[in-house]
RNA sequence: GGCGACGUGGCCGAGAGGCUAGGCAGCGGCCUGCAAAGCCGUCUACACCAGUUCGAUUCUGGUCGUCGCCUCCA
């Protein structure tokens, strides 16, 4: 099966051609560091990291560019709204950003650059923009002349003719034009020279700049939010493309949004829930278990049913690691077994479902699938030690890749006080007295273990 | 108003022109003193109306509805 994605601007899941057979460098656009980031802010870090994840699995060599937007109009703000340097507020914000995304335990992306540090590419591409023609200076702004660039509005499916954009309230020729470079206002504490005088980039030739510098004028995919789609995604293919002549990504590739309360999760909106915060309540693996749940186009609904949902679908993923962990004992993994078998070939159609458009929700439907039938062979128990660890193994492989290979985690074992209160309901059982029995129950439970009566005698689970 | 995506069973969520998605919840059974865990079985479907077809939930058209975007926005 070869990968497939859907790209926004084909309008159709298509085959993905790499410029160099074997690689794939993929762009996405980070936050600006104003404040900090809700779940929703989330996704495409959490879509970028996994399917790089799938894909370096599945034998591609994969650069993943995220960048950090951190000279903004928000950022100067919040600054001021603090009363602290704009620049303290990015580095403080920036920080709490990396900090809030490597709790996902997805790793970083293998470079995140800042607008900061990109100046003077972006300062270099304005000026080959305004040779070309294809922008012109105004007063200390740069502007990029969308009428020069015929096949504007293709990439977000806006006509421009269509388009009612607000009046012209600056210094641009044409109401659509957009904003390469701003001149320095009253009240911003940052700017930087320019042969426009001082001043700063706009929002969008920031993140041309930046990808164009790390993997080349012509990408191979770019991704985002569906909400970047027009205007930011719409400007950056016309700056880029205007510049280069060549396709700027060959895939754009566009996540859907969180629904929080009956709307799109959105700090204008108001209605958020701060990643530190879902983090601290639900840990890494809900969240990203409630990601991985739907495909990632598709808007994810945020509640506190589709939370326990997720929650209790890792549920039955632990459960079954952990059963799988206590019958396979010591034993190394090792091929061969039935569930072995059924373990290889629940992993290709793993594979085969993220290869399709990174369809989660079908990769994760073989992955209980393989749950199901490692149950049951446990059940039945005269599974082989080997080939249950085997099985195991695969599974923890393939729940790396949705960075849910934590639910694996070994825990401790009980400990002896109470393996000893388990002892003891044990002997309550055998003498019937089931009141002190339930009773001790309880106090397990209290104390984070839940008996299990099996068929070869009671074990202890972690509540 | 324009553009785009989408409407699947109690909830979430895949999918394919006729052949079991999956998870959660429910019900029945096995196991259990009971419960838990697990297994087996099982009920609620494809918004509506036409059309194409031997046959459509899957294709086409229309209707209704939902969501996103239309220069703050992941």
């Amino acid at each position: 099966m070869t990968l497939q994605l859907y790209d926004s601007l084909r309008r159709s899941v298509v085959p993905v051609e790499p410029l160099t057979p074997g690689q794939l460098g993929l762009y996405v656009c980070g936050p600006t560091v104003y404040g900090p980031i809700h779940v929703g802010n989330a996704r495409p870090f959490v879509l970028a990291m996994t399917l790089a994840r799938h894909l370096r699995r599945t034998g591609w060599q994969v650069r993943v560019v995220s960048n950090l937007t951190d000279i903004n109009d928000k950022i100067y703000t919040a600054a001021v709204a603090e009363g602290i340097e704009s620049e303290a507020l990015a580095a403080r914000e920036s920080a709490r950003y990396i900090a809030d995304t490597t709790r996902l335990g997805l790793g970083r992306p293998d470079l995140e650059p800042k607008v900061t540090d990109s100046l003077p590419v972006i300062i270099a591409m304005i000026e080959q923009l305004i040779a070309a023609g294809h922008a012109y200076a105004a007063d200390g702004d740069v502007y990029f002349s969308v009428a020069d660039f015929p096949s504007y509005g293709t990439l977000s499916g806006q006509k421009i003719d269509e388009m009612q954009p607000e009046e012209i309230t600056s210094k641009k020729s044409a109401p659509l034009d957009f904003a390469l470079w701003k001149a320095t206002k009253p009240g911003e504490d940052a700017a930087w020279e320019s042969p426009w005088g001082l001043g700063r980039p706009g929002w969008h030739i920031e993140c041309s700049a930046m990808a164009m510098t790390a993997l080349g004028e012509e990408i191979d995919i770019h991704g985002g939010g569906i909400d970047l789609k027009f205007p930011h995604h719409e400007n950056e293919r016309a700056q880029s493309e205007a510049l280069t002549g060549r396709t700027f990504s060959r895939i754009w590739l566009h996540n859907g949004m969180l629904r929080f309360g009956g709307d799109k999760m959105s700090k204008s909106l108001g209605n958020i829930d701060r990643l530190a915060d879902a983090l601290d309540r639900e840990g890494p693996e809900t969240l990203l278990s409630l990601f991985a749940r739907a495909q990632y186009r598709s808007s994810v609904d945020y509640s506190p049913d589709s939370l326990e949902d997720a929650r209790r679908s890792n549920d039955r993923l632990r459960e079954a690691l952990r059963r799988a962990a206590r019958t396979s004992g010591g034993a190394l993994a090792a091929g061969g077994g039935p569930l072995a078998e059924a373990a290889a070939e629940v992993d290709s159609r793993f594979c085969a479902a993220l290869d399709d458009d990174f369809a989660t929700p079908e990769a994760l439907a073989a992955l209980f699938d393989l749950v199901r039938q490692m149950n049951a062979a446990i059940d039945v128990g005269d599974a082989d030690p080997a080939d249950v660890a085997q099985a195991r193994s695969v599974l923890i492989e393939c729940l790396y890749v949705l960075g849910l290979d934590g639910l694996a985690a070994t825990t401790e074992g009980p400990p002896a006080d109470a393996l000893a209160l388990l002892q003891e309901r044990e002997n309550a059982r055998l003498e019937r007295n089931f009141e002190r029995a339930d009773a001790l129950r309880d106090e397990l439970l209290a104390l984070g273990w839940i008996v299990q009566d099996l068929p070869g005698g009671p074990e202890l689970a972690p509540a």
